[in-house]
Parts: structure tokens; C-alpha cells; sequence
RNA sequence: GGGGCUGUGGGGUAGCCUGGUAGCCUUUCAGGUUUGGGACCUGACGACCCCGGUUCAAAUCCGGGCAGCCCCA
């Protein structure tokens, strides 16, 4: 084998997806796959450095948008997961138990977290009072244990992830479905705006809820094999847990209430994943500007010009956070291994161009070349940094709107689906009574009804794809993950 | 959840069928020559997933465990 072929990414992104996002974990240094446990992987600092700043971003837009951070314990009481039902019999099979301390049996098991909504409401109900302590809104960075599924992925699907969680109490129903579609909006500014990933929020049908919840909304992005990967999801969970938890509030008219609540996840390790798929191409990663671990890379070609490299950086610094690569590497490794890394812009620094006062600038949002005058370069940069991310996403949200497809009945819907899209049809019910028709696709087509859109307001007319009832609603199916 | 495949230096592999000397490429490290799209020379470090069994002898055969990949539900 060559040695270009064994260094670079070899599999091709749109042929044989799964080879190729496992080359790009292992060579672009996000994880490293071989800790000995199952679905537990060692996070690298160039998937950290993003993620960190991805992190960042989100608690920023939670924050200005009255979300209090937290940090709570990783360990949750076996009393505290048994208090509500649906929630026990839905993550009781997922948890990780600790049972014991030294020698000792523990008195009572405590949970690793498979989620924190039982932590925070007991204090919740120590903290809550009054109608004007409402909306009462929370959030924590945490990392989660779940031991969900045989199949785990890095970043997609792993049995302990990084999540934010937010946690909030309302007055009302309504207040809470406010919260919600805060929530998709928090997701569309961050997610979508500086990520660069494009998604639709859906309602979940009944059947397929938060245990717990109400009302489940949750956003699918896409893969190129054609699966959906459920990323942000915000729950309605009404007051069966405010009862459970006696989280109460004494209203304007004097009378004591359970509150509302609501809770929002978005997974910073899965939504990096959804980054690196939406944007990365054949040669490797290609990091949006906001969140790349490194903006700027100077590739002195000739040592003669490493002085003016250091100048260079000086000046550029201020607008963009920039490395000089001094190591002893050929020029053509230099550029492949960058690109490959994902970093956005590259200066290469020659003496061909250095006697013109000019310098090479490669810019990875379209893979191009420009000659710059070595006056221009804050200028150039700072232009390509307005640019960068806007160009992503015109091209990812061009991708993804392509791959949504209108079908009538099944049989379209088996077409559409084979070749990788998403179909959008007719649908008689999301509630309890539509769960056979969801049931005929799953068993025919081994794909899901991922639910409805709260966006799109369409009348709906005519039969359901399915079975003979009339349509109720316009629902999307995909393969998932 | 069911099934299949795989596990050899940091990475990729040969050897396994037919038991007996662990070979190659690459990375890393040291030194030198190089540098406009994956350079080269010299030298060095470094491995048979774990536990048990069969055997004079196990990377190799058998059993179990752990881990990874793929397919199906």
C-alpha cells in the first residue's frame, strides 16, 4: 500500500459512510477507540477543543436566555428513579447500578445518571415556593450513562455521552410549551446558525415519548446512508413528576399548585458527530469556523521564511486563533494532513510568492487556492472568517432539502426510502390509534414515523398512505439509528 | 435482542489450515541530507487480547471471557 493510502482518509464518504466516519475518528484524532470497556471511548483534544467551544456557545445562548447553571451529582438514588412510573420502567434497563463501597453492600443502590430529572426535582421542591419564582429555569453540563444498546457508535451512540440539560418548572401548560419553542429556537440558532447542521424539530408520535413526558419534540439530522440521528429533544412532562416530587408553588389566587414542567438535551458529543458528517468530505474533516480547534494554519514552506511567519501570525492573531507549523514535513504532507484535520484556512509561505509580497491562502469551505498581496492578509482572512460558515451551511442545507421526498402510498414510500430519503406522506393519527400503521411500515420497510412538524401549518386532506382512515396529519419516516 | 466475522509492536498486516526461528510496511525516537501537493539515508525502541485446557512444545488446536466490526429484528 502506498504510503498516501494508508495516511489519508481512503473510504468515500457517500459510498460506504460507516468505513469512512470510523477512518475519520481514528486519523483526525477525535477518540481513541481502545479503552476496554464497551461504548466507552477516550475523547482526543482535537474532538475536545471543538466540543469545548461548542459547549460554550450553547450555555451562552441558554444564559442570556434566563437558564441558571448547575452542577448536581453524577450518582442518583434508586428511591429517587422509582418515584414516577413511565420514567423507571423506561430507563431502569439502561442504568448502571452502583451497589456497593469497598467491601461494603450499599445500603440503597445509586444510579449513574441516565438522565437528571429525578435529581433536580427533589430540590426543585425545596426551592420552589411561589408563582414568582416561575419560570424557574436550569441547566447543567453533564456526562450521562446509558446502557442502551448493543450496536454503540463513537460520538453517535456511546454508553456514557456529554450532554447539556436543562431543567425548568412552569406556572401553566401553556408556559410550558412557550419553553418548548424556546427550545427548538435555541436549537436553530446554535445547532443550525453556528454549527452549520440543519435538522427539523418533529413531534414525536404518542408511542414514542420521553418516559414520562407528555409531549416529546425532538430534532433528526441526517446521515449519508440515509438514516436519521435524533439529536436536541425537548420534553412537556406536564405534572405527573411534580406530583411525584411534590414541586409546588402558592399561586396569585392563594392556592397551592403543581408546577409544569419541561426539560431540553441537547448532546454535545452527538451533535459534534453531526458536524463532522454534515460538512467532512472525502479528504476529511471540515470544522466550522465558530467551533474549529485551530482557525489559521502557517505553513512555512522554506525555513528561510519562518521570521516572516511569526509576523504574519502577530498581526492576525487579534482575528483569528492561528498556529505556525514548524515541523520538519514536506510541503504536500503539510497541506494534506490540514485539510484533513479540517482546519478552515491555510497561509502557505514560498519564496516564489515571498519575492512578489505575495502569499498563498487555502480556504477549506471551497477548497481553493487565492494569491493574495501579503498587505491584504487581515483583510483577506477576516473576509473568509464572515464567509466561512455561511458557505456550510448553504451547501448542507441544499443537501438536506434534497433528501426530503413527498409519497403517497407505501410503495412510494419503500422507493423513497431504499434510496436513502426521507418521505413525507399522509398520515392518519400520531396518537395511541396510529401505532398499527407505524407498526406496518416499521415491519415492511424498517422504517419509523419520526412524527410531525410544529412549523408547518398544512391543511390535510384526503387518506392516510397507510390504511383507509382519513389523514389527520402530515408525518416524516426515515430509517434511524 | 438474534446471527456472522475478527483480535499479532502506536497504526496496517504476513504467519494459523498442517503446533516448533514471530516476517514486512508505516509511525515514533536519534543523527544527517532535503522542502511550492504525501522525500531519502543510517541507526534505535516496540507485538502474538485475557483466563483455562490439550501437548515435550500453542500466535497457531479446543473451551470460556473481554473488545471491535458487519448484517438482521
Amino acid at each position: 500500500m502506498s504510503k498516501k493510502s494508508e495516511e489519508g482518509i481512503t473510504a468515500k464518504k457517500n459510498e460506504n459512510f460507516s468505513e469512512w466516519f470510523t477512518q475519520v475518528v481514528q486519523k483526525c484524532e477525535l477518540a481513541d477507540l481502545r479503552y476496554n470497556i464497551k461504548g466507552f471511548l477516550v475523547f482526543q483534544p482535537w474532538s475536545v477543543l471543538a466540543m469545548e467551544k461548542m459547549y460554550d456557545y450553547m450555555e451562552k445562548n441558554l444564559q442570556k436566555k434566563g437558564h441558571k447553571p448547575y452542577w448536581f451529582p453524577t450518582l442518583i438514588p434508586e428511591s429517587n428513579l422509582k418515584k414516577e412510573s413511565e420514567h423507571l420502567s423506561g430507563f431502569t434497563p439502561e442504568v448502571f447500578w452502583i451497589s456497593s463501597s469497598g467491601k461494603d453492600k450499599l445500603d440503597e443502590p445509586l444510579a449513574l445518571r441516565p438522565t437528571s430529572e429525578t435529581a433536580f426535582y427533589q430540590m426543585f421542591s425545596l426551592w420552589i415556593r411561589s408563582y414568582k419564582d416561575l419560570p424557574f429555569k436550569t441547566y447543567q453540563r453533564a456526562n450521562i450513562f446509558r446502557y442502551d444498546t448493543k450496536a454503540t457508535r463513537p460520538f453517535l451512540r456511546s454508553r456514557e455521552f456529554h450532554w447539556i440539560e436543562t431543567h425548568c418548572a412552569h406556572e401553566s401548560e401553556k408556559n410550558a410549551l412557550q419553553q418548548v419553542k424556546e427550545d427548538m429556537k435555541t436549537t436553530k440558532e446554535v445547532m443550525h446558525d453556528i454549527f452549520g447542521v440543519p435538522f427539523i424539530f418533529f413531534e414525536r408520535p404518542q408511542w414514542d415519548k420521553f418516559p414520562g413526558a407528555s409531549r416529546t419534540f425532538a430534532a433528526d439530522a441526517l446521515n449519508p446512508d440515509g438514516k436519521v440521528i435524533q439529536q436536541p429533544s425537548t420534553h412537556m412532562i406536564s405534572q405527573e413528576f411534580s406530583k411525584a416530587f411534590d414541586v409546588k408553588f402558592k399561586d396569585k389566587d392563594g392556592k397551592d399548585k403543581y408546577s409544569f414542567m419541561t426539560c431540553y438535551g441537547p448532546a454535545i458529543s452527538r451533535i459534534f458527530a453531526s458536524v463532522v458528517i454534515t460538512h467532512g468530505d472525502d479528504k476529511g474533516l471540515k470544522f466550522p469556523w465558530e467551533i474549529a480547534p485551530i482557525q489559521t494554519v502557517i505553513v512555512p514552506i522554506d525555513a528561510k521564511l519562518n521570521k516572516k511567519a511569526e509576523k504574519i501570525k502577530k498581526e492576525i492573531e487579534k482575528i483569528v486563533n492561528v498556529e505556525i507549523d514548524y515541523s520538519d514535513k514536506r510541503p504536500g504532507e503539510k497541506f494534506n494532513y490540514w485539510e484533513m484535520k479540517g482546519i478552515p484556512i491555510r497561509i502557505d509561505l514560498g519564496l516564489q510568492d515571498s519575492k512578489k509580497g505575495k502569499v498563498t491562502i487555502f480556504r477549506r469551505d471551497l477548497d481553493k487556492k487565492i494569491v493574495v498581496s501579503e498587505k491584504s492578509i487581515v483583510k483577506e482572512i477576516s473576509k473568509i472568517s464572515r464567509e466561512f460558515t455561511k458557505n456550510l451551511i448553504k451547501k448542507a442545507d441544499r443537501v438536506f432539502d434534497n433528501r426530503i421526498k413527498e409519497v403517497k402510498d407505501i410503495k412510494e414510500m419503500e422507493k423513497a426510502i431504499k434510496e436513502g430519503l426521507v418521505a413525507k406522506c399522509r398520515f392518519c393519527s400520531t396518537q395511541a390509534d396510529g401505532i398499527k400503521c407505524a407498526e406496518v411500515i416499521e415491519k415492511n420497510i424498517g422504517a419509523e414515523v419520526r412524527g410531525t412538524r410544529l412549523d408547518e401549518k398544512t391543511k390535510v386532506s384526503g387518506k392516510c398512505a397507510i390504511c383507509d382512515k382519513k389523514a389527520s396529519v402530515i408525518v416524516y419516516i426515515a430509517k434511524s439509528y
